[in-house]
DNA sequence: TAAACATATGAACAAATATTCATATGAAAG
DNA sequence: CTTTCATATGAATATTTGTTCATATGTTTA
């Protein structure tokens, strides 16, 4: 590791070594891009611009976004493995909803950024 | 469009056409997904993470991600278009940093969802 | 002016991923 | 109990995207 670090073309070293030292590890790294790769999909935006106006059913998801319920449900399965919606079943029909404020202001947030710039 | 509508299985008819008139454009939805991809990226969300502490030269984000610089180059490229850094020249060397207060917050409150979960 | 250096860029390759299609599951209705 | 319906799932395909490698650009130093 450090043999790398010395072959480099270095700026600043200890700028470095302290920025190092507060770097996130590597897993959480990892883990907070893995959750805006969930974010970053037109579809699945869409999926949750919809349920933050009310809980939903697949199919009625499938109609808003103009996209087939299969494709939604699979979807629908990412956003809930990364635990931002959850579900209720009544009968054969599954709503949908959000399961997490932070959607809501990580959502607004990435909103603010586009319509300021 | 309202003969796709009509085709599909709706249980709510009343509910969706609520909801499509407060959702926001394709377009918007678009960029904002366009916006998260950005941060859905370990290298990028390490260079985030590594200019939420100092403005950095390539190649000393490209040590601090175990990248090379050139990939980091080609990631910087991203990371401006998308507005979230800036930079500025001293001769040779390029210092960048964050562009926008929105890119602290949201990287926080992403890293509460994970934290939190 | 030539060499060394930091960064940028383009093309090619490899890996990841969203959608489609066919089919499966499980619940309600006939 | 058989059909219909809502949703889920697996495999295949097509597209997107990150990295690498070679090379280019522009700046400093010898």
């Amino acid at each position: 590791m450090d043999f790398e670090i010395a072959e480099q073309n270095i700026v600043d070293f200890e700028k470095i070594e302290k920025i190092k030292k507060v770097l996130p590890q590597d897993d959480l790294i990892f883990e907070i891009a893995e959750l805006f790769k969930v974010f970053g999909d037109s579809t699945r935006m869409k999926i949750i611009s919809s349920l933050l106006e009310d809980e939903l059913c697949v199919g009625d998801i499938a109609v808003l976004t103009n996209s087939t319920p299969s494709a939604i449900s699979h979807q629908l399965r990412v956003l809930k493995q990364a635990k931002l919606v959850k579900y209720r079943k009544e009968g054969k029909i599954v709503y949908y909803s959000l399961d997490d404020e932070h959607v809501r202001e990580i959502y607004e947030k990435g909103r603010e950024h586009i319509e300021e710039v």
